[in-house]
Parts: C-alpha cells; sequence; structure tokens
DNA sequence: TGGAATGAAAG
DNA sequence: CTTTCATTCCA
C-alpha cells in the first residue's frame, strides 16, 4: 500500500484551544419547578430535596405482570423539561422530546449532574422494591443468520450535499467533496491564512463555562438548518461521543458512605481504577460512525489523550469539539487520517512521555486505507462507506455546529471569526487519493 | 470477547 | 421522538 498523505488539520495543543466563556446572566439556564423551593437543582451541587417522582415503580395497569424500568437521566430531565414546557399548547411529544434533547446536548455534566444522581437513586430504589428484576429485552425481529456472502459492497460516493467548506475574512470558499470519482483533489485554501501562527478556529462547548437557553428560544427564532432526525439509529454524534468522554472524567469518583445510602455510586464499569485514557478509544464503540466521525475523533482522541489514574484524574487538556473547518475536511470514505504516536514497545508510557514533550501534539503521521486497519476501523469504514450514513453524520454534525455556534455567539456577542490560522506552508499542502 | 444492534423507560 | 441503560446478537 503507497502511503498517503494528508496534510492540512492544525492540531490542537494543551494551550492553544482554550477560549474562556464567560457565562452571561441573559444566559441563564436554570430547571427550577414551581412546586419546588427557591434553590435551583440544576445549579445547586446537590439533588434536589424533594425529586419529584417521575418514574414509576409500580406496575403498569394495562400489565400489572411488567415491572417498568427505572428512568434514566434524560428521562427525568425530559419530564421536569415537559413541565416547564406545558404551558405551550400544540407541541407534540415528538416535539417535545427533540426540544428535550437538544437542551440535554447543551447542558454541562455538571449542570446534568443532579439528574444523574436522581436516576441512580431511583434505580436504587427500583432495585430495593424488585430485587430480583432484571430488564430483558426481547428481540422482535430475528435477523436471518449465516449469510456467509455478504451483499454487493455499496457504491462509496459521499453525499453530493457534502461540501468542503474555507471560511476565511467572511468569505466562504466551497468545494465538492473529494470522492473516488475525484482523480486528485485540490486544496482551496484563501491565501489569506497565514502559516507559522496556531489558533484555534474550534467552538468549543466548555463543560461549566456555559449557561445555556438556546432550548427554550421560540421555535420561530430557531433559524440555521433544519434538525436532522435521529430516527433509526444511525451516525452517532461527535459531540455526544465528546461529552461521554468528557463525564468520564467529570463525574465524580465513586465513594460510598454506608450511612448515606444516598450516596451516589456511579457506574465502575466507566471509571476503570488507572490507565491511559485515549479518547481515540473511547470513541471507537460508537456505532456506525461516519467518516468525518472518525477523523474528528481519531484527531481529538489523540490530542486529548491524557494518562491518569485514579483517584483525581486530570482535567482533559483536549481541545472541545471541533469545528471542522476546511482541513479537517479531508477525508473521503475511501481515506481516513490517522494519529498515531511514535512506535514504541511501550504504547502507554511513550504516550505519557510524549504528553510532556515539545513533540506534542504529534505530526500527522499514519494515514492509511481500510485495508491497513484492525477490524474496529473497518467498520467504521464499513458504515462510513455508506452514502447514507455519510450523509447523515454530515447533516447532524454541521447541526450540532449549528447549535454550537448559537451557544459561542451568546457568550461572545461580538466574536469575529476571522479566518483559520494555519501552522503549515499552505502551498505545501496536496491531497493525494 | 467486544463491537454492533436494539428494546424500553416518559408523554 | 429523544438519551441512557442493559441486554442480546454476532463475527
Amino acid at each position: 500500500m503507497s502511503s498517503l498523505r494528508i496534510l492540512g488539520w492544525t492540531p490542537s495543543s494543551p494551550e492553544g484551544d482554550v477560549i474562556d466563556v464567560v457565562p452571561q446572566a441573559s444566559c441563564q439556564f436554570t430547571f427550577q419547578l414551581n412546586d419546588v423551593p427557591k434553590s435551583s437543582p440544576a445549579h445547586s451541587g446537590e439533588a434536589p430535596s424533594s425529586p419529584p417522582s417521575v418514574g414509576l415503580l409500580t406496575p403498569s395497569a394495562a400489565d400489572p405482570e411488567k415491572i417498568p424500568r427505572p428512568s434514566n437521566s434524560f428521562i427525568i430531565f425530559r419530564s421536569e423539561f415537559t413541565k416547564l414546557r406545558k404551558s405551550q399548547q400544540g407541541v407534540s411529544s415528538a416535539g417535545l422530546s427533540r426540544q428535550a434533547g437538544d437542551a440535554w446536548n447543551l447542558l454541562s455534566p455538571e449542570e446534568k449532574l443532579p439528574y444523574r444522581r436522581r436516576a441512580e437513586l431511583e434505580k436504587q430504589k427500583h432495585a430495593r422494591i424488585y430485587p430480583n428484576y432484571q430488564y430483558r429485552p426481547r428481540r422482535l425481529v430475528q435477523k436471518s443468520s449465516s449469510r456467509r456472502t455478504p451483499p454487493p459492497p455499496k457504491r462509496r460516493r459521499p453525499s453530493p450535499a457534502l461540501t468542503i467548506r474555507t471560511m476565511s475574512e467572511g468569505s466562504m470558499v466551497e468545494q465538492p467533496p473529494s470522492s473516488p470519482e475525484t482523480e486528485r483533489a485540490q486544496l482551496v485554501v484563501d491565501p489569506a491564512v497565514k502559516a507559522g501562527r496556531r489558533r484555534s478556529s474550534s467552538v468549543p462547548v466548555t463543560s461549566g463555562e456555559h449557561v445555556y437557553s438556546f432550548a427554550f428560544l421560540p421555535e420561530e427564532r430557531w433559524q440555521g438548518p433544519e434538525r436532522p432526525t435521529q430516527s433509526k439509529r444511525r451516525s452517532r454524534s461527535v459531540t455526544q461521543d465528546w461529552v461521554n468522554f468528557t463525564q468520564s472524567f467529570q463525574v465524580p469518583q465513586p465513594t460510598f458512605d454506608p450511612r448515606s445510602p444516598q450516596t451516589e455510586v456511579f457506574s465502575s464499569q466507566r471509571h476503570p481504577s488507572h490507565g491511559t485514557v485515549n479518547p481515540a478509544a473511547l470513541f471507537a464503540p460508537a456505532q456506525h460512525m461516519s467518516p468525518l466521525a472518525a477523523v474528528a475523533s481519531s484527531l481529538a482522541g489523540w490530542n486529548g489523550a491524557v494518562p491518569w489514574s485514579c483517584p483525581t484524574p486530570p482535567a482533559p487538556i483536549a481541545p472541545q469539539p471541533m469545528r471542522l473547518n476546511a482541513p479537517s475536511w479531508l477525508c473521503s470514505p475511501e481515506t481516513v487520517l490517522m494519529y498515531e504516536p511514535a512506535p514504541s514497545p511501550d504504547g502507554e508510557e511513550n504516550l505519557r512521555s510524549l504528553a510532556g514533550s515539545d513533540q506534542w501534539p504529534l505530526e500527522p503521521q499514519v494515514y492509511g486505507t481500510p485495508s491497513s486497519w484492525d477490524g474496529s476501523a473497518r467498520q467504521h469504514f464499513k458504515a462510513a462507506s455508506d452514502p447514507e450514513d455519510y450523509a447523515r453524520a454530515a447533516a447532524l454534525q454541521e447541526y450540532e455546529h449549528g447549535l454550537q455556534e448559537r451557544v459561542h455567539g451568546m457568550a461572545y456577542p461580538d466574536f469575529n471569526f476571522s479566518g483559520l490560522e494555519l501552522d503549515f506552508d499552505p502551498a505545501s499542502v496536496s491531497l493525494q487519493f
């Protein structure tokens, strides 16, 4: 396999990507039940004194035998969200779910914490009431097994809706996506971009620094692209993966005080006692990850890799979810950019030393086609090579970027994106397939 | 064995 | 229609 090389992404650095976002009072995102005392549960670190019972811990009337599942954090959140919005008429359940989902995704991990706590309490309560309960989902459709010969591969074709956009000084240069039909893709880089300096081009969603209210904006003020539905679980969102990752750091370590059983006890599977957190690995389980997501995840992942161990894992130095400006889009279903640390007998140690050395962030070095990937990467590729999947992921990501930009715009009303500064010579950029 | 798929929780 | 959790399916 000939070595492929893609240049153009501006690597993130531990210091270079941080944008401090000052929350503004007018943006306050609060959840306050009308019948609950003054304190705002969403911002006090404590669980509400008398959380309204959301989940039904009693068997439904229709099927007395059936034991309902305990509500998870989002379901609890959604219930409160619905109460807050119930004055609004004509909003369907589905619409509410969408709004609740948006609001949920804009909440910081700290803001989600009370709901996670309540979900955990509900789970414990559920376990007390139904000691022998075990969730047993039954597959409704049995997939035809043993399909020895896979179907003919779909034509690998990026969505025609995709474009590579280069923003600079208010102007936008667009180019169609690279594709197998494109023998040689040309990178359009605005000459105004300057080499040699590094500046964040991402629009961060920084945990704990934003207070959100966007989801409560009236629909008529909701501008931008149509929200892509997430029906038929296809591509997952990079942002969500990132949130999950950051939560694995920010959720307090499990501590159990026998005198107060309410003390949160979180699932341990998410908190290995020690190890090297490779966000790329955390992203890996994502199902049907698009090449966009794969690239963003692997880039963000390697840059965010943080060696850590309990009980006080350091805060991630990782960049926040990236807005994929032009260089980051330099991928196709056929060629995906990967970051790898230099080969080392001890990968972890290597990573650890790299993180503290001037070799960090790493040079983009390893690019490959799926044939050289491991099984997991091949799975990603399989999903990514589905044009429909690719397009859906791109649309979803675009939508999320819109959300992030709105948040950013609120925090920085005067923010002016003046272009992407690259730390390489644009003239040297080439893209080969 | 672990990634992928998916039922079910509320309304 | 949403996210999360827990499970089964599958290679």
